[in-house]
DNA sequence: TCTATATATAGCGATAATGACATATAGTCA
DNA sequence: TGACTATATGTCATTATCGCTATATATAGA
């Protein structure tokens, strides 16, 4: 009766978007680099500014978007604010593709034409 | 030295890129639902056309969009395409986000305000 | 209150992604 | 060869994303 029968992923159209919205949000190199840093636990904005080497109103909008999709959380510590990841499975995630890279790296699978 | 000292994931510039890229490249609910699709096995275009319910030439763009990147790859029969998933370690990917779906909903802690 | 510091937001031009449509190519069979 | 089926490609308007700059807000301390 679902539009997903045959999906072993067990996918519905509400969990596709919400998929393609995490990973739209993470699919970004210095996103990607922040969630990296952040790894480790919290880190100030100015911090986070220092570690990529970025404006802080493009580190601060990047922190925004992710926090805006529930993938960071902020706490406010005087005139600071500390981030840290909310969830450890978007951590995974980029364990997956980093193991991804390498699987391909080791098989050249990257292929452009046919 | 290297710029991602800190870093626990250990993601220099090039993988952070090449992460991104594949990230990018599933981070959309038609690719995703083809990815789910192509979980259980090798489809032609015409199946995976009439899955999804979507116009031939829009899918032959996810597809080919897919395999530029190395996630797909393909096999021709006849005048037939037959696709699949070149590599398992996107289909974890997105159990990844799926589990970070379900934990979400169980905390509830997609906050858009503060 | 004023000042300094830390962070957030708004506006904007450049660029890229999206999806629709028309058309081209490749293969099969008669 | 020609007709047919399956798939791929090109063009284009719309929309979204990117990253910069200027500015606004929030907090702390004097």
């Amino acid at each position: 009766m679902s539009e997903n029968s045959g999906s072993l992923l067990q996918l519905d159209s509400e969990h596709i978007q919400r998929a393609a919205d995490i990973l739209k949000t993470v699919a970004h190199p210095a996103r990607l680099r922040i969630i990296d840093f952040l790894e480790s636990g919290e880190q100030s904005v100015a911090q986070i500014c220092k570690y990529l080497e970025a404006p802080q109103p493009f580190i601060s909008h990047q922190l925004n978007l992710m926090k805006a999709k529930g993938i960071l959380c902020s706490r406010r510590e005087g005139n600071q604010v500390f981030y840290e990841v909310a969830n450890r499975s978007v951590i995974e995630v980029i364990y997956c593709v980093r193991r991804h890279g390498h699987n391909n790296e080791a098989c050249g699978a990257v292929s452009e034409r046919e």
